[in-house]
DNA sequence: AACCATTCTGTAATCATTATAAATTAGGTA
DNA sequence: TACCTAATTTATAATGATTACAGAATGGTT
């Protein structure tokens, strides 16, 4: 993350204020690298400001996220719990648009951990997710609904 | 998927009965291969048997689950969305005991897709995730908190 | 046909998150 | 410095996915 400092002039930028409330989680968040939950980041701000609210932390996350200085670690479970009628250990390619998941069953060679940086983990599995748009995703119609996801227009096709 | 007379009979190996429900929602499943939720698969037995429960659905689908005939799509976001700090791309590395994520900041050659694989996807970016336990859970005392994971015990310490 | 442990069902509870609306306040202005 | 107003905070309610529960129904064996 960046600094303090840069942080807070990006808020000012975007136009957003400089609360004490926002100022003491980006104070926790910048030297943070455990993947809180936001009620995790809320535990931790108590404890410096007691009177926070658990919404303003909420808020404050989602604003960062929106800024792009913070990122929700991406899972494919935004409409509920998926299932999986292949047990098989395989991949996934997934449409960011429309949530469509196609398996992909091969390996990826070099997909593997050197010791040091398995940092002692006791390695079970591995998978990998790939994020697109699928076919039916790429028209301009659809471009709209892709939120929070960076697109270059030119390489849609674009037929009116 | 398996067959459905296979998945019959292992539902009664393990002395589950055979009901008329778990018996659509598993000719529903066999050819399935969209990734359904618990409410998508629930609307579309519904329309075979328009009085079966939505908790039916939801208590089928985790049986099948702890079997191992279906799978949740894995995601590490059990205990709420976390939140990284790193907004560069980067990979995982989970512990399936208490959750802690480490952040990999490599890239692995060969981790892309052919045009065939992608099948038409506009891939916009890739994530590896590692599956594994963490020094602090890999204690004998740790290993029973690892449901759903079959760890081999022989691998861990074991002094008493 | 009878039995009973298992299963199904509807409802309530739970948990993470978002919506809402009223009270407070940051930060620019007179 | 006092004021003004839109942005922010807050508590509470609402939502959505999932699980807990308890009573009614039933699969499969005798």
């Amino acid at each position: 993350m960046k600094s303090i400092d840069t942080l807070l002039s990006r808020l000012r930028q975007r136009g957003l204020r400089i609360t004490p409330q926002r100022r003491v989680i980006l104070e926790f968040l910048v030297n943070e690298e455990s993947h809180p939950t936001a009620e995790q980041v809320y535990q931790r701000v108590s404890s410096l400001m007691p009177d926070i609210s658990r919404t303003t932390v909420y808020n404050t996350l989602r604003e960062l996220s929106d800024l792009g200085e913070l990122a929700p670690v991406q899972d494919l479970s935004q409409d509920g719990r998926r299932y999986d009628t292949s047990t098989e250990p395989h991949h996934h390619l997934y449409c960011v648009a429309c949530h469509t998941i196609i398996d992909i069953h091969r390996d990826f060679e070099g997909m593997s951990l050197s010791p040091e940086e398995a940092s002692g983990y006791q390695i079970l599995s591995h998978q990998a997710t790939f994020y697109g748009i699928c076919p039916d995703c790429q028209s301009p119609a659809s471009v709209a609904t892709q939120a929070g996801w960076t697109v270059d227009p030119d390489a849609l096709n674009s037929e009116t």
